[in-house]
DNA sequence: CTGAAAGCGCTTACAG
DNA sequence: CTGAAAGCGCTTACAG
């Protein structure tokens, strides 16, 4: 790589004056400017970004974000909610954004970005059960908080809804509006934190209503349309199929409900609730616990850049947001 | 703000022996490093990344993606198939992606993130008509890409499909179907790039069939669901309406499809087709121009990734990506 | 109109 | 086990 020293010795003049010319500043002649210019080009040269911060902006406030790897298997809308929640309050707070996430190559983006300084922070939502970079993270005392309940032995600050509370809301409404035999079906392995959670809330809504939980009433999937299909197959060739299912996202739900068209029933057979609230969910008509993700995103920026500002060590810090379940024409009694 | 020469004063050591203990390097006495890491809570300290980068990776490469704010206007399939399609590549060339979007409070985004020398290169999605950011770039000589078309007046690099030319073969098709009465629904103003093209394709397909283009069957309007419902009633409102609608997003045509439903007619009294495919436009059977988002944001990145290398001042260069139409069962001959 | 020098905040050999 | 010094690549007063 060219520095601006060999520019300077290419165009034979000095490196102020190549500076100078290169950023159209101060009263060089025509002439020097165009040498230096001419000279940056043979040498391909580009400017290195951070000793130019160093010494004018001496600042660089960058946040970075890890997120599950975008595709149809991570509910876009969730996704846009969580960049525009972060992205806003970054904004606001003059920080910049960095987005990433982890390939399976194996290695920890996240700790990269903190070893190369580029970062000042890190925001993490639904990040898998990776135990070992938090501990490094807080050894290192480097700020960063969850967007979720932190995993099993991780001690960090972190904001979310009350996803077992959530699950066991929903699930009681099923039951008080008559149904009993409930099913669940989860996007993603149990052992996810969310999975878990949404799974243990309906299990414990079951149990203290007195209703034995029934493992071939739980499938488990992924989280898009062909999966929702699979889920209710599996669902209808129970010899009692449920009459009330808990979705765990808007796609799977979707997918669900198709399934349930093909087989010439609607949500009258089946009443659907799906987690995570979305104007698809809205355009079908399928309840949902709406869980105000935007929010969560934003207020998780907001306590991270507020860490990041005060460095001493602080005692971890935790939000939890209120979700609600809005009741749309897919949440119906029990027949 | 505490640097590091603070924080050996505070300690009592040399600036290198904190650095040393900051980073749990070299070999120095436990009462060194605690005084030291007593020292920097005390003063609050926070490492200065650019000092840092400079002299360890001494690059920070970098891209930034502008996208149009993130929200259910912008089509969250499409949003997340840019993020993966850039990231793969950034990730593949070990380029970090920041994200970022205009607000409306003026000033420009991209040109700040430029001028803090943060990023090495900038990559566009959906711009605003901003010629005066892009006649600023180039004046710079700083390495950019649309993902779109470029502007009336802009010389530049791009990569995107021919929006012209999908929205003559699918407005073609449908006439080829029989269909004479063909909508148009642009899911915003016409003077965007985006839709500007498909506008005219439409148009062009129509007089060069010798069908009269009629104002009536253009709506304009936003690209969510609510935004389909009301140009299908506009639709509907027509003393002949359309038997037939190009869609400008996903979320418009199953605004347009549920409204249909609600006046009880269904996708064999219109056909729609939809601009951009997706997961969602399958599972409900809508006919799509498949737009291949995550391939154009993977050679935009590629593309960019390449001038930022080789700064000699090259000729911009433009791809064209195929697109193709996918033909569901919304997309049937005129009755 | 241009050059020599100081300095941005950090790290890392190198002496001691 | 610790300190003094050089250097990362750049910019910006300050002389001339």
């Amino acid at each position: 790589m060219a520095t601006i020293k060999d520019v300077a010795r290419e165009a034979g003049v000095s490196v102020a004056a190549a500076s100078l010319a290169l950023n159209g500043k101060g009263s060089l002649s025509d002439e020097t400017r165009a040498k230096v210019i001419e000279a940056a080009e043979r040498l391909n040269y580009t400017p290195n970004a951070l000793a130019k911060g160093l010494v004018t902006s001496n600042k660089i406030n960058t946040i970075g974000l890890i997120i599950p790897k975008p595709g149809t298997e991570f509910l876009p809308f969730v996704g846009m909610d969580i960049l525009s929640g972060v992205g806003e309050v970054a904004s606001e707070k003059k920080y910049n954004m960095l987005l990433d996430w982890e390939d399976s190559l194996g290695g920890s983006k996240a700790l990269d970005l903190v070893q190369s300084g580029i970062v000042r922070g890190l925001l993490f939502f639904l990040p898998l059960n990776d135990v070992k970079t938090f501990r490094t993270l807080n050894d290192l005392n480097f700020p960063y908080v969850l967007m979720s309940r932190p995993p099993e032995g991780v001690y960090c600050s972190w904001v979310d809804v009350d996803n077992v509370d959530a699950s066991y809301q929903a699930t009681v409404s099923l039951i008080k509006s008559g149904h009993t035999r409930i099913g669940f079906s989860s996007p993603g392995p149990i052992d996810f934190l969310v999975s878990s959670d949404r799974h243990s809330g309906y299990r414990q809504a079951l149990l203290s209503h007195n209703i034995a939980y029934d493992e071939n009433y739980v499938s488990i999937g992924s989280g898009d349309i062909e999966s929702g299909k699979k889920a209710m197959e599996h669902f209808l060739r129970q010899k009692e199929p449920p009459t009330a299912l808990l979705a765990g996202s808007n796609l799977l739900a979707i997918g669900m409900i198709e399934s349930l068209k093909e087989h010439g029933l609607d949500h009258r057979d089946m009443a659907v609730i799906t987690f995570d609230d979305s104007p698809l969910a809205e355009s079908y008509g399928i309840s949902a616990i709406h869980i105000p993700t935007n929010v969560i995103a934003g207020e998780s920026a907001r306590l991270l850049i507020k860490r990041i500002a005060n460095t001493r060590r602080t005692e971890p810090e935790s939000i939890v947001i209120d979700s609600k379940l809005i009741v749309r024409n897919t949440f119906v009694p029990s027949k």
